[in-house]
RNA sequence: GGGCCAUUAGCUCAGCUGGUUAGAGCGCAGUCCUGAUAAGACUGAGGUCUCUGGUUCGAGUCCAGAAUGGCCCA
């Protein structure tokens, strides 16, 4: 006996009993463990940071990350999964300033490191039981007991030994990099929260300046004639005066007309395009030049803060920066330049370039070797001896601009509108800075990188050499440093003596190294300050070595997770070498610059370390669509459109939630989510297997029978059928799953699960019930095959929907053979059997399928009910072949129908008329342009050309002899039938309805009446019952002619013409207008 | 400004190397069926396959450009 399954099934509560039976026999453990070791199928988990809830999006690329392992396990594979947090980076210092009431780098340190520290680590795990519960729910399945957690000290002496790797192998290095700063908070902040912070509408002033230029010199390099003695210069635009005291360099646009104006007595430089809307309407050149031809030209600077005792440096060949020694080798330094960026939009075609303020200006300082100077310090004040010295740089502008004016070098002045960043959280307007930051040289490995992305599989292909391969391409060195608190601190220290710097790479070392050893071996935390007091020996000098203020960006902690996890090399080296690389890694497409990118810079340049021993960290990997919410907006919780995953799991559940996420879209593409699309799958296909199941638990329970063999001799042609499907779909699963496609495996169930549902089981509800004490062949048989469809289902649904699957495997295999797995989850995959699979006869059923819904529109069209029986179906098909299969198929036909007789209407070809059309697969390619004739000759061929088609003869048409399969016969039926047609197939019915049909159909309608009623009266299934009626001639007549037939369908024992004794379950009922009472009673 | 992806029915999506009347599910309207019944079948309305050019006998499909949306980068 099968457990008796409730038709009304609560899936959130099965899946809750599910995940109890999960926890209880510990199946996720074994099946990792039970799988053999020498067979490993290796996945990565990208840690998730968890400083917040999780969203439904973190539910898309859970369920997917599992479907994989899942399936690979099945199929024998060991497929270890460590889960992972990713714990440091700004994020969670965020959070905790919040929570803290800090408001800046000062207040952190106020308030102390140590203990900043602890309520970051505090903070990471608050969420991390959510994030578990979460995960369970879903039916995720990793290692959630014993998790890489990237502040650990063991993690953070991973990251160590790969920093030191890549510094002994002149990978790493220190330079400058602009980045948005804000002087408040004393950081720089990352693109994701300068882009919370832009502001439309910002009012900012609107400058035009002058930069003298001797005419002397620009003679020499122009060309063009300006009176000596007269005042010539360069027309430079800037909305940030505060940065022209960090001007080096003008940029030009190398292929622009630039003209020289004259304005009383002064001559302007700026393009010709944008001479009217600075200088007014009309104004005319006195000589024009190619942006090219200014290049290199000195100019005075407005601002010499070198002079004043401002640092001052220089870029070298390589783009380092340079102290300059001497002054007075800065003069005439400041020279015209170009760069692509220059725009004739608006400006003057001449755009001010200061490399300590911009990142644009800053590559072109690099380029062009330019002077770096930045009379700015980090808290936005202004360098003494400067107008506005000691004041924030916003402010300072009016003291530059009110200097300029004076000096005769403000050209005009006005106020512009425009977007700028704030600090998201300070609100202090945000200033491009230049800082120093280390850097990994990616730049140096970008073949390698390359070349590793050839071997990698993407899913979709397109994101390999699109997204990835362009970011590859386009490749610069990766700047991994902040100034920040918590994240892993660099191992890098500097000589305060002779500033040399050096990396440590482990503990050992740092102990080896240290002035006061006891001190570094007792060190019980590698966070800052901790490190920060461990003071080392300068192998050079001897001086003392203090470490830089930097730590890690948390992106660098998660690219090392495969070295990290393992505490490789200073622990588990077997471990690590049998996993690595990962077989599979699935993360979202916004992680192409994120951990796919970090993954993959960190195993290249290890492996040109020398570190590792492949290049490649990742073999194949789905790269996932974002979700949206069900209008196609991004779902952000401002909008507040984000969907909250409890509420979906907690009204639908686990497996509708996964299901929508498999069939929705193809992985790679964006999908749509909202509560009502997953209730739709859930409705349409959860439930429709569920029914299926139901049904067959019922029904084998009232048989009492076991399904697992299957009877002697050749089964039933539905039965061949269905077992057809079935390994076809196993074969196509496999096919899907292996390619990485779940999209497409999924929605092949789906399908196949609507021709289990809608054609096998109603086909074949007869033969369940037929008989209800026997036990034929046949029914053994319809048994057999149902539950080999459902069980096989059970395990090829078992990674997309675990949970209904392990039900069904419980109840439909457990239950009646305890040698079988105990769960799904450690049952073996299914394989395909070929010998199973008849092409031919599931051409045959579509066809057959086909016919019937043919029949069935034709039925509608000549509003008769399937209720009531034809005379007659006619049906025309395609070939000889499907005349024969039909034909075989009569029995099958004439039941769906409801039909008396079958006519294959090429036996009787009167009923038809036939169109011809050109067959153009054929025909197009041999006739090309004479198609057209070709088409118009036969919608107008004769009778008889059309009979000398049909009969296989070649006619001349259009001066083309045409035969075969160059045309197709379409046929259409004549009138007095009722017919639909499609494809080429037509199915007629007989409209005419005789006195016995109608007696049939009357019958029928009986007993679908008394059937209502039993189930009205709350009978069982196999109860026998006495019927009762009272009613008018036509009733009594077909009661006594079609009694037999009334009674076996309704289990009645008796069908009695009198008035119901009380107690019988009574009604009166309107059949087809007739007023009958009929009343059943269940037999003692 | 650059890159990638998408655009097919009211909604969610199929549509293979170009081929005959572009499909499915949901929703809507109607009819039917019913011992799977919180299912099922059929019919109907609903499509200038985003637009404009091009290649071709033939384009939803290939090419070019544009528009809109999404994502990433600057």
């Amino acid at each position: 006996m099968f457990r008796p399954v409730d038709p009304r099934v609560s899936f959130p509560d099965l899946e809750q009993r599910i995940l109890t039976f999960w926890q209880d026999h510990d199946i996720f453990r074994r099946s990792v463990e039970e799988r053999p070791e020498n067979n490993l199928f290796i996945f990565y988990e990208g840690p998730p940071t968890a400083n917040a809830r999780p969203g439904i999006h973190h539910v898309l690329a859970r369920v997917f990350k599992d479907l994989i392992p899942r399936y690979k396990t099945m199929q024998g594979y060991r497929v270890p999964r460590k889960a992972g947090w990713d714990t440091h980076g700004l994020p969670v210092e965020l959070e905790v300033e919040k929570e803290l009431g800090l408001n800046s780098k000062p207040d952190i340190e106020t308030f102390g490191i140590a203990a900043f520290n602890e309520r970051c680590k505090a903070s990471v795990s608050r969420y991390v039981d959510e994030w578990t519960r979460l995960s369970e729910r879903i039916g995720f399945w990793a290692d959630l007991d014993h998790p890489y957690v990237t502040w650990h000290n063991d993690y953070i002496e991973s990251c160590w030994w790969i920093l030191k790797s890549l510094w002994d192998h002149a990978l790493v290095y220190q330079d400058y990099r602009v980045t948005p700063h804000c002087p408040r908070c004393g950081t720089s902040l990352s693109d994701h929260e300068v882009s919370l912070g832009y502001e439309d509408d910002t009012p900012d002033p609107s400058v035009f300046v002058e930069f003298r230029v001797p005419s002397s010199e620009f003679r020499v390099a122009t060309g063009i004639e300006v009176p000596d003695g007269s005042r010539l210069s360069l027309v430079a635009w800037t909305t940030t005066p505060w940065t022209l005291p960090g001007n080096t360099a003008l940029a030009v646009k190398h292929d622009a007309a630039y003209g020289v104006f004259e304005r009383e007595g002064e001559y302007l430089v700026l393009a010709r395009a944008l001479a009217d809307k600075v200088l007014g309407e009309g104004a005319a050149p006195v000589g024009t030049v190619s942006g090219d031809r200014l290049v290199g030209l000195r100019y005075e600077p407005l601002y010499r803060p070198e002079a004043l005792g401002q640092e001052a440096r220089r870029f070298d060949h390589e783009g380092r920066l340079r102290p300059v020694g001497d002054v007075a080798t800065t003069d005439g330094a400041r020279v015209v330049i170009t760069a692509g960026y220059v725009s004739l939009e608006d400006g003057s075609g001449i755009v001010h370039t200061a490399p300590a303020f911009g990142a644009e200006d800053f590559e072109q300082g690099k380029e062009f070797e330019l002077l770096f100077v930045q009379p700015v310090d980090l808290r936005g004040l202004m360098a003494p001896g400067l107008p506005g010295a000691g004041k924030f740089v916003k402010d300072a502008d009016k003291d530059i601009l009110g200097d300029l004016n004076e000096r005769g070098l403000l050209l005009k002045s006005g106020t512009v509108k425009h977007t700028y960043p704030f600090c998201w959280r300070c609100h202090t307007p945000l200033l491009y800075y230049a800082k120093p930051s280390w850097y990994i040289r990616t730049t140096k490995q970008k073949e390698a990188l390359i070349a590793g992305n050839e071997r990698i599989n993407w899913y979709p292909e397109h994101i390999k050499r699109g997204r990835f391969g362009n970011w590859l391409e386009n490749n610069i060195d990766w700047s991994f440093s902040r100034e920040r608190y918590w994240g892993t601190p660099l191992p890098f220290w500097k000589c305060e003596s002779c500033s040399e710097y050096t990396c440590v790479g482990s503990k050992a070392e740092l102990i080896e190294r240290a002035t006061d050893r006891a001190k570094a071996a007792a060190l019980a935390d590698f966070h800052r300050p901790y490190i920060d007091e461990i003071v080392l020996n300068c192998g050079s000098c001897g001086g003392s070595m203090k470490r830089v203020a930097e730590v890690a960006d948390a992106w660098f902690d998660s690219g090392a997770m495969p070295y990290a996890q393992w505490h490789y090399p200073f622990e588990n080296e077997d471990e690590f070498l049998k996993h690595y690389p990962a077989d599979f890694i699935c993360e979202a497409i916004d992680q192409t610059r994120g951990w796919f990118y970090t993954l993959h810079a960190e195993a290249t340049v290890l492996k040109a370390s020398e570190a590792v021993p492949d290049g490649i960290s990742f073999k194949n990997v789905i790269c996932l669509g974002h979700i949206q919410d069900e209008r196609g907006n991004k779902m952000s919780k401002s909008k507040g459109n984000a969907v909250e995953p409890w509420s979906v799991l907690d009204q639908h559940g686990a497996d509708a939630t996964r299901w929508y996420m498999y069939t929705a879209s193809p992985a790679g593409s964006s999908r749509r989510f909202s509560n009502g699309l997953v209730e739709e799958g859930l409705r349409r296909f959860l439930l429709t297997l569920w029914n299926t199941y139901s049904f067959f638990v019922s029904y084998a329970n009232i048989d009492d029978i076991d399904p697992r063999t299957p009877p002697a001799g050749t089964p039933p042609e539905i039965d061949r059928w269905l077992l057809s499907e079935v390994n076809v779909l196993i074969a196509k699963v496999t096919a899907e799953l292996d390619a990485y496609d779940p999209t497409d495996a999924a929605r092949a169930i789906d399908a196949f699960v609507d021709d289990l549902s809608n054609w096998y089981v109603r086909r074949s509800r007869r033969r369940f019930w037929r008989g209800v004490s026997e036990s034929d062949a046949d029914k053994q048989s319809a048994y057999y095959t149902l539950w080999t469809a459902l069980t096989t289902l059970s395990k090829l649904l078992a990674p997309f929907t675990p949970f209904v699957a392990e039900e069904l495997w419980q109840n439909l295999v457990r239950s009646i053979d305890p040698a079988a797995p105990v769960s799904v989850h450690l049952a073996a995959w299914p394989k395909a059997d070929a010998t199973k699979v008849d092409e031919s006869l599931i051409a045959e059923t579509q066809l057959v399928k086909r016919v019937c819904s043919l029949g069935r529109a034709a039925r509608a069209k000549a509003q008769i009910k399937v209720r009531q029986p034809v005379a007659e179906v006619h049906a025309a098909v395609r070939s000889q072949r499907e005349h024969d299969a039909l034909r075989r198929n009569e029995q099958l036909v004439l039941e769906e129908l409801n039909a008396k007789r079958l006519v294959l209407i090429e036996e009787e070809g009167d009923v038809l008329t036939f169109a011809v059309k050109p067959n153009l697969r054929v025909l197009g390619p041999r006739l090309g342009s004479a198609l057209g004739e070709v088409r118009s000759a036969l919608a107008s061929l004769s009778a008889s050309g059309v009979d000398a088609l049909r009969r296989g003869r070649t006619i001349t048409v259009a001066g083309h002899d045409l035969a075969g399969d160059d045309v197709l016969l379409q046929e259409d039926p004549r009138e007095g039938f009722a017919a639909a047609s499609e494809g080429g197939y037509t199915v007629a019915i007989t409209t005419v309805l005789t006195p016995e049909l109608e007696d049939e159909g009357l019958a029928r309608e009986v007993v679908r009446r008394l059937q209502d009623m039993r189930r009205d009266a709350g009978f069982e299934l196999a109860d026998r019952i006495t019927t009762w009626y009272q009613g008018d001639a036509a009733l009594t007549r077909i009661m006594q002619s079609q009694g037999a037939y009334i009674r076996a369908e309704t289990l009645s024992t008796e069908l009695i013409d009198a008035l119901p004794p009380a107690g019988a379950h009574t009604a009166v009922q309107d059949l087809e207008g007739v007023t009958a009472t009929l009343a059943v009673r269940r037999n003692p």
